[in-house]
RNA sequence: GGGGAGAUACCCAAGCGGCCAAAGGGGGCAGACUGUAAAUCUGUUGGCGAUGCCUUCGGAGGUUCGAAUCCUCCUCUCCCCA
């Protein structure tokens, strides 16, 4: 493949190249040594649940597999392991080695969901962090000047609304540059919101005297509630670790609007072919939950196979078109000693199922006309109720479990 | 180092001696409407088998019949000066 076909490629969803010519430059040159390029990501240590925007990042480095390149997966443990004392101490909080092994762990388990294992290499930074003297710091805090380090967008924005940034996170720029420096990154990929220390690992590059890497940045993509970035501490994402119904019913849920963004970034359907049916639903010729649907498909194909998207379909039918129960439901057993003349308490038998945090949570949710059983909505009059096997309760739409008393 | 401002529930933010489990907004949850869309509207949003009780307003003490509100010390943040 000529590199100019690659790169074209390796354009598709992306946000920003910087720049093309240069990576037509390093791709041609690639082709004519025979060597692959070296295209890093780096990765956070604290969050091993990948979801379908994290995905986004991960699904263009198996484009440059694909092509033949050399992916390198970059787990940024020093950096967690050190932690951020300033301000919220939950967020940033320090972890143990012990936990950064656990969450790389994860981490292999999901990524080759997407990657080839093969073609993947998996490096922390505390390899070369931990070894740097406090020389090094210093000369490495020497290539960099703070008024640059304050063009970023969130520290200007955190200045102007006198929120505090501790010298860490100012550090953390140059941290990740030095990265793509001990790896010799030919290309570093991130999401738009990495734009800024991506290039600040160009400039640092340069200045240990290697060549800058290209940067290649993927747009972010919206969470489900269709606002804010997806990110599983907003709640609003679908982890590609999730039952297929699950996978499919929250992509159900996305705004119309967003789909095509979806198609574009989630999926590898061919961009001809979005646009096509783009037009079929502008044009009315197709109903927008039709498109939807082959959405989901998609997406659920991806990470469980083709015939589990096909349940999952059907089950979405079935519970939320023709509002019957699910074939199947979770399991919620039920002790007898939990029984009182084979009755329980209703907002008793929430909290046992998870549908509730706390009775008062599960009072209201039942008060709120939110809990059925086998159908039937139940009211808080109702007290003590008579439970079997295989009665399925059901909380709001979409949570069912089925009992069974042992 | 000196001076000033501030910390309130998931987030933002009012309250500045009792009427405060704490206004308002956001978010969440539930209901209506739908294509489980989105948007919109309504309700709800500390805990307790509960017309009452218990725990919450950065932390620890204190004043008071009574403290989110007043005092003392501590922790953290921001601003101005050096």
């Amino acid at each position: 493949m000529t590199p100019e076909e690659q790169l074209k490629i390796l354009k598709r969803g992306v946000a920003e190249i910087i720049a093309e010519e240069e990576l037509l430059r390093k791709l041609r040159r690639s082709q004519e040594t025979g060597k692959p390029l070296k295209v890093k990501a780096g990765f956070d240590p604290t969050a091993p649940d990948l979801h379908v925007g994290s995905a986004v990042v991960i699904r263009k480095m198996r484009h440059f597999q694909d092509l033949g390149h050399e992916v390198i997966f970059l787990i940024g443990d020093f950096t967690g392991m050190i932690g951020d004392p300033s301000g919220k101490t939950e967020t940033r909080r320090q972890l143990s080695r012990e936990e950064v092994l656990l969450n790389a762990k994860t981490y292999e388990e999901q990524i080759y969901k997407i990657l080839n294992p093969e073609k993947t290499r998996i490096v922390f930074n505390s390899q070369w962090c931990s070894r740097m003297t406090f020389e090094d710091v210093i000369g490495l805090a020497s290539r960099y000047t703070v008024a640059r380090l304050l063009e970023r967008d969130d520290f200007a924005k955190r200045m102007a609304a006198n929120q505090p940034i501790s010298v860490l996170e100012l550090l953390y720029p140059l941290v990740q540059g030095y990265d793509s420096v001990a790896l010799e990154a030919d290309v570093e990929l991130g999401g738009t919101d990495q734009k800024f220390n991506l290039l600040v690992g160009r400039v640092i590059q340069r200045e240990y005297g290697l060549e800058p890497q290209v940067v290649l940045t993927m747009p972010l993509l919206e969470g489900i509630d269709g606002t804010q970035k997806m990110s599983k501490s907003l709640g609003n994402h679908i982890g590609i670790n999730e039952p297929p119904d699950e996978i499919y019913g929250k992509t159900m849920s996305v705004a119309d609007e967003l789909m095509w963004k979806y198609f574009a970034l989630a999926t590898e359907v061919p961009e001809t072919e979005i646009d096509t049916m783009r037009k079929r639903v502008e044009s009315g010729t197709m109903h927008p939950k039709e498109a939807k649907q082959r959405l989901a498909r998609e997406i659920v194909t991806l990470y469980h196979g083709e015939s589990k998207a096909l349940s999952a379909e059907e089950n979405f039918e079935k519970v939320f078109a023709r509002k019957e129960l699910p074939d199947e439901t979770p399991i919620l057993k039920v002790k007898q000693t939990d029984l009182t003349n084979g009755k329980i308490w209703v907002v008793k038998l929430l909290v046992l199922a998870g549908f509730a945090k706390s009775n008062a949570e599960a009072r209201r949710l039942i008060e709120q006309g939110g809990v059925r059983i086998n159908q039937q909505d139940v009211a808080l009059q109702n007290g003590d109720i008579a439970v079997k096997d295989g009665d399925v309760l059901q909380a709001g739409k979409r949570r069912f479990v089925q009992i069974a008393i042992e």
